[in-house]
RNA sequence: GCCCAGAUAGCUCAGUCGGUAGAGCAGGGGAUUGAAAAUCCCCGUGUCGGUGGUUCGAUUCCGCCUCCGGGCA
């Protein structure tokens, strides 16, 4: 087993598309390592609901960036980078290939255009402004921009709460714009070379939608409700927090709450799973690569392209 | 059987003092720089239940019919 320079195959597609099974596939003909490209796999006692791979399939195939945060703390697109950069290095040192393989689009973005170097997040900044923005309602705080950071007030709508507390928060941790940070240096592409694979459903929206009730259906046999109660009897996990807002979770956090019945419930989680099906399709359409591979699972031949699309990764 | 309240967008409903109608949700499209499974933006013609009457004009007022609630028998 000799080391590569670094370099990556990447397998992007929504969620319920198969991405799972088919990096399985390829993980039977080639040595390869999975990076999970999920913003709600990294976090520890959430399985059921963001359809984790099985406890076999996690040992089968060594998976990285999956089980790495606790509920109570964020991941963010920026360690996402850094992680990703740091094990893509690693796994070919040891002879393997890494696989990319997830739907979370803003992640895979900062990978490939690189961010400018904003501060990270302070969660107390954060909540004070949260605060704020709660009682004097956010096109005020929007409002605030304008002086602050013209270029951003103009692109960003009045009820955008996430893009104008995050703007504030930069401003008041350094005293400085969004914007300049910006302006000073766009961010670095990604070090290492990739070649891209996506996956889209073959289903339409329809079956797609019958799809993710089912799945859900059956994440709530495996105890799903069992696993949200659990999470809620750690005490320190609420709405605002990212890993509980999640998919799924939110709306049996809710349920719970006593703010409407099982059957809303499901109603609302498949919704809220279709809708994010779409947007990732959504994120895919816009193009993020001319050259990419695009797969369907219902060609018998998908294994083959993307082991081919492997072999020329390996090649390169 | 009688009395009352309904029947308007895929769903829940608002409204038109008579000039053919609009919200929320759902759905579709899009944005996306450390929360992204997040957050936000754009997109609303539908025999206004059927039928007859009054009227220049009825989804709106009146009558009858059908259906769905609730109450009384």
């Amino acid at each position: 087993m000799h080391k590569f320079t670094p370099r990556a195959l990447v397998l992007l597609g929504p969620t319920a598309s198969g991405k799972t099974a088919l990096a399985l596939e390829l993980a039977k003909l080639i040595s390869i390592e999975i990076i999970s490209l999920d913003s709600a796999l990294v976090y520890k006692g959430m399985d059921i609901g963001t359809a984790k791979p099985s406890k076999e399939e996690l040992a089968k195939v060594p998976h990285h960036l999956i089980d790495i945060c606790e509920p109570n703390e964020s991941y963010s697109a920026a360690s996402f980078r850094e992680d990703t950069i740091r094990l893509v290095n690693e796994i070919c040192q040891r002879g393997n290939l890494p696989l990319i393989c997830g739907g979370t689009m803003m992640y895979y973005k900062a990978l490939v255009d690189g961010l400018s170097p904003l501060p990270a997040t302070d969660e107390k900044v954060r909540e004070k402004i949260r605060l704020e923005g709660e009682t004097l309602g956010w096109p005020v705080l929007h409002e605030r921009l304008k002086t602050i950071d013209p270029a951003l007030y103009k692109k960003l709508a009045p009820m955008d709460k996430q893009r104008i507390s995050r703007a504030l928060e930069v401003y008041e941790m350094t005293g400085r714009s969004v914007s300049s940070f910006i302006e000073e240096h766009q961010g670095d592409k990604c070090p290492f070379p990739i070649k891209e694979a996506v996956i889209l459903p073959d289903a339409d929206r329809l079956e797609l939608r019958k799809l993710i009730y089912e799945r859900f259906l059956k994440m709530l046999e495996n105890g799903l409700i069992a696993e949200v109660e659990k999470l809620r009897a750690r005490g320190d996990l609420n709405l605002n927090l990212p890993s509980m807002r999640s998919v799924g979770y939110r709306q049996v956090w809710e349920y719970l709450d006593g703010l409407y019945s099982y059957e809303e419930m499901i109603d609302k989680a498949v919704i809220a799973t279709a809708r994010l099906a779409k947007h990732q399709m959504t994120w895919l359409r816009g193009g993020l690569k001319a050259d990419r591979l695009v797969l369907s699972l219902r060609q018998k031949d998908a294994k083959v392209k993307l082991l081919e699309l492997a072999q020329s990764v390996l090649n390169l």
